[in-house]
RNA sequence: UAGGGCGUGGCCAAGUGGUAAGGCAUCAGUUUUUGGUACUGACAUUCGGGGGUUCGAAUCCCUCCGCCCUAG
């Protein structure tokens, strides 16, 4: 008997392809359309219903059963509220990494896995390894023998480097990707991606690419603060040489790195490279080269590890942003056990990068391997 | 008030007789399942106001206005 998957349908293409391709593998496919906001903005239609027709759709071409799981009060209290709660700590949240770590890799799997499935699937650029154990997800099922977290999985980096997505995954825990199977991840580039939908007919093949939370990108992050928070107190905008060069309308709204939103001109760009929560105060720079902007050194907290703590001392790689490159890194200990959520460590970077940002993710890679990471301090 | 300097789009800033560089900001796109970065495009019929000289001025002259520095 085939085994079960329960797939996201998110209504675009990436999910579209991943439901076909395990129909033509011979999987016992389910598409499931996950609705975790469906909130008109003022000036933003909420684009769910679309979303979630166009995901009906590719299942009823598909000839698979379809179902909507709706998370709206959990995604709201794990992903929404912790955004917000960080943003107003004065740091940078990454939403889309809690969102897989809290709701696609935990609640959808968990429900799906109540449901009778024996996998769940996504449309993730990534690879989902099993070289560490016994191989489980093949359809005639007659490799998985435990029904439970049977393997050791491993979380790899997607064929199409370019559209890697793994960054957002590093907080997914082993027993979950031994439940996961991720079939884009396979997929040299979109065009193929694009192809494959094409050539099956699917209704989704051209369909745009779609933002990862659906509330910001057409409405903004700082309009989405100011729709829940309302306005911030204003406050200075101090550069390199403590001298007063504006005024902004929120350090909350602001992150470091960030160029433009300053409405600050004259000569060069200012960069923000630092906020003083307590003085409300944004600290910019000019100087491509100022010391606050370039470190080769960081401090993570909230660490967790997909298979096991990495080895201090041994050389991996390490990513401190979303599509930022690589960099040769040694991860020491700061206190604590390395391998409890409780520790700190620090990594030491090769190479000076720029920006490093608390509240966002430093991910560590052992080739194509992820090992884990942490939230930068 | 004398002496000197200055006033070019939101901010810097070229241009000193030949018909308004460039940068920043801003706006719009592109890239992107966070935020950000980066890239592309748009953006002064006009040079503090008024008058004059000239075929022609932001550039020369006169005048008014506003700043800045030095003079007890």
């Amino acid at each position: 008997m085939a085994k079960k998957v329960y797939v996201g349908l998110s209504g675009g293409v990436d999910s579209s392809v991943t439901a076909a391709l395990l129909v033509e593998q011979g999987y016992d496919v389910t598409g499931v359309y996950m609705k975790n906001w469906s909130k008109d903005l003022p000036g933003f239609d909420c684009p769910w219903k679309q979303d979630y027709q166009d995901a009906k759709r590719v299942a009823v071409q598909l000839g698979i059963p379809f179902k909507l799981y709706d998370f709206e009060t959990e995604y709201r209290a794990k992903v929404v509220d912790y955004m917000v709660a960080e943003y107003q700590a004065g740091r940078t949240p990454n939403p889309d990494v809690m969102c897989n770590q809290e709701v696609k890799f935990k609640l959808f799997l968990d429900t799906a896995l109540a449901d009778g499935a024996d996998f769940i699937a996504t449309g993730h650029y990534a690879r989902v390894g099993r070289d560490l154990g016994r191989e489980v997800g093949s359809p005639d099922g007659a490799i998985a023998r435990d029904p439970h977290y049977s393997s050791r999985a491993t979380l790899m980096t997607a064929a199409n480097a370019e559209k890697d997505q793994t960054y957002f995954l590093y907080r997914v825990t082993e027993e979950a990707l031994s439940r996961s199977l991720m079939p884009i991840g396979e997929f040299a580039s979109k065009a193929e991606v694009r192809a494959k939908a094409a050539e099956l007919g699917l209704s989704t093949a051209a369909k745009k690419d779609s933002q990862g939370i659906c509330f910001v990108g057409k409405v903004g992050i700082k309009d989405f603060l100011l729709h829940e928070l309302g306005q911030q107190p204003h406050g200075r905008i101090v550069d390199q040489n403590r001298a007063t060069v504006g005024e902004h309308d929120g350090a909350i709204f602001y992150t470091i790195g960030q160029r433009h939103g300053l409405s600050v001109g004259g000569g060069l760009p200012y960069y923000v490279v630092g906020k003083d929560m307590a003085k409300n105060e944004v600290s910019v720079t000019t100087d491509l080269q100022d010391t606050r902007l370039w470190r080769n050194q960081l401090t993570i907290t909230d660490l967790h590890w997909i298979n096991q703590a990495p080895e201090l001392g041994k050389t991996y790689q390490a990513r401190t942003r979303y599509r930022a490159p690589l960099v040769e890194c040694q991860i020491y200990l700061e206190d604590g056990p390395i391998d409890t959520n409780l520790a700190r460590a620090t990594l030491d970077l090769t190479d000076e990068i720029r920006a490093i940002t608390p509240g966002q993710s430093a991910v560590l890679y052992d080739g194509n391997r992820v090992v884990g990471g942490g939230i930068v301090v």
